[in-house]
DNA sequence: CCCTCCTTGGAAAACGATATACCTACGTCG
DNA sequence: CGACGTAGGTATATCGTTTTCCAAGGAGGG
């Protein structure tokens, strides 16, 4: 046993062509033993064939007979054996981890919980694939994010890349394109583009249903408190806001926000409760922005619902908590982070799971949202 | 070239010492061109020099003079060439990732931010050393939790770990430690141990404060609705909180709930609002229990904090957007993520970048307590 | 002038897994 | 009875780095 050479011994002993000593002899020697991992050949030596066949028969690659494969399994089993990421990424390009770059601010990340239940549910796919999720969070440079990409795909850190938060005029098509990396969008691209996407089936449907509802409690007079004008849905749901209130002879005037934070939200709602003629409803990007919303109103002396009628949107289970609870627009983050894992992964030539269905939003009546008083 | 049985015919030929026609003929041609990425020996190629002076000037492993140096440099600068992570890896060399392996269920995750915020101080310092973060979430099975540990180990995908929610008789420390894992711990551990971890300067000053401040406003009968009960934390807080309502000559009834759902808080409230004697004030694990106990408070008609104090733990930025807003326990999250991280580059050998410290938590007071009616 | 050291730089051996070329029995068929 | 598949494996080149060595040549000392 000490000293198996193998091979040589049995194999090609009386091979003709002597072909030099062949300098991957360490390899046949796998003396293990204390530090280190099992090797491949660790478990070749154990099961007593080749590195090949353990390679073969780990990878479904057949021609292996059942009696040496059951050997070779328990082997790898004994040795509680798994294939090095590094050498089988080295090899062949197949690093199974996919890899996610947020340019929010990370305080920002902890105030809208959205980006986290994306998370959740592309998780929710990719654990059980035995698949890791590479998370990069850079600042707000745009630059840094290109940086975080290149590396991404220069490193062969990753398969592939799922994008979140779709731009107008959004860069990242053409660098993915050109780094060579795979990637697929969760939400509407700015314009027709070749890299898959996932979306809601109407996406715009629970805007449009939220504004009904308002309309059908009496309201005439709407406001809109949206996020950066950059996002394309953004500009999806003013559109949508606009032909909706247009089409049931509501007015409605459009806040926009730079950014998504409490303050900014406030200040909007602020801004426009000191309008001339103000809005009884107010609708939100998302829900910590209504809750931030609905505190303005409060400060202003005004009660939700009764003065103001208040609806979110995204549907976290933070607005089932806050008093009032949360009118909004529900949509189904954890559905389209699956959606977006499992056809990444199809799209990477993994089996080609079917992506299960993303709910369509729809709107989620709660408390913060009744008649208009007088 | 469609036959190459390689060197064989033309390689080492005249050479002297036979030594065997080298089988790595190929790592000298860089046929680069098109498709691939560009590779050490490409930029070798271009600058003129071997790989390994190329691999020397780009580690500053010395020896290479500043001319060959600069040549070199230009090179890689013109290729944009890094080196590919997974060959690194293989070498032996650091992946620059380090892992995170959470336990909770997904919705669980969405739910309560703690767990996000952590990430966001980690990736503050991660990023800007270009380090990434490996997350993966697995279902509520400590075999599931066992399994991903040793993949990220066996594979060789991250250099260490950063370990969260310090467990009581937590078994990961001995996991890790038979991995040859490195790791660092967020929180106190259950009992002496080698693995390093960071915490607070005096975790338990917070809730010592919290019981100061209701004493102070004249509340006798306290309620803690605690963590589950396998957590460290939960364990010091109520030592903690024992100890100050008796120095106090106050009462406190301990409610342990079996996880952190909106739900099971809801529940402890509406129990410990029950007993005979109820308590005036409670104290709750996060800050999403706190909500929600507030929720159930006002279903039985009482109102905060005229009729009951609620006292949070986190101080999240949501707590000062509900109504009443939040009074609770702050405590530096972002500082642990970011200790944590700092903690466990050094860990590895990396720069010994001195550790921020991390705040004291400290009670925030705002509005939910108030002193008891009659 | 010879010998030693030091500085620069190169050749090649790992690292661990995969794929391809190849090799040996063993049947089978003409 | 010999050529030929074919099943079942084995040997090894290869992926892109890092890291030993090792060599050549110049400097410096005796």
């Amino acid at each position: 046993m000490s000293h198996e050479h193998e091979g040589s011994g049995t194999g090609a002993r009386g091979s003709p062509r002597v072909r030099c000593p062949a300098p991957g002899r360490n390899t046949v020697m796998g003396t293990r033993g204390s530090g280190g991992r099992p090797t491949i050949s660790d478990v070749a030596a154990l099961a007593g064939v080749s590195v090949s066949a353990v390679s073969k028969v780990v990878n479904n690659r057949g021609g292996i007979a059942e009696p040496t494969r059951r050997r070779v399994l328990d082997a790898v089993d004994k040795l509680q054996w798994s294939p090095s990421a590094a050498a089988v990424a080295l090899r062949g390009a197949r690093t199974r981890a996919i890899g996610m770059v947020s340019r929010r601010p990370p305080d920002l990340l902890t105030s809208d919980p959205h980006f986290t239940v994306l998370i959740s549910g592309i998780e929710r796919e990719l654990a059980p694939m035995d698949y890791g999720l590479l998370l990069h969070i850079v600042g707000g440079q745009e630059d840094a994010e290109r940086r975080a990409y290149r590396r991404l795909a220069e490193e062969r850190r990753v398969d592939g890349v799922i994008l979140t938060e779709s731009l107008v005029r959004d860069t990242r098509f053409d660098l993915l394109r050109g780094l060579g990396l795979p990637a697929v969008l969760i939400g509407t691209p700015w314009r027709e583009d070749p890299v898959p996407s996932v979306r809601a089936p109407h996406p715009d449907r629970g805007v449009a249903e939220a504004v009904g509802h308002l309309a059908g409690l009496g309201h005439r007079r709407l406001a809109y408190v949206l996020g950066p004008e950059d996002r394309v849905h953004t500009n999806f749901r003013r559109r949508v806001l606009e032909e909706e209130a247009r089409g049931r002879g509501l007015s409605a005037v459009l806040m926009p926000v730079p950014d998504f934070t409490a303050e900014a939200a406030a200040a909007a709602t602020e801004e426009a409760l000191s309008l001339a003629g103000p809005p009884t409803a107010i609708l939100y990007a998302n829900d910590m922005m209504a809750i931030a919303g609905i505190n303005a109103a409060r400060r202003r002396g005004l009660e939700v619902p009764r003065d103001l009628s208040v609806v979110g949107h995204d549907d976290l289970p933070l607005g089932a908590l806050v008093q009032p609870r949360l009118t909004t627009v529900g949509q189904d983050l954890v559905g389209l982070g699956r959606a977006a894992a499992l056809r990444l992964v199809a799209e990477l030539g993994g089996t080609a799971a079917e992506v299960p269905a993303v709910a369509p939003p729809r709107l989620v009546v709660r408390e913060s949202t009744a008649a208009p008083g007088v």
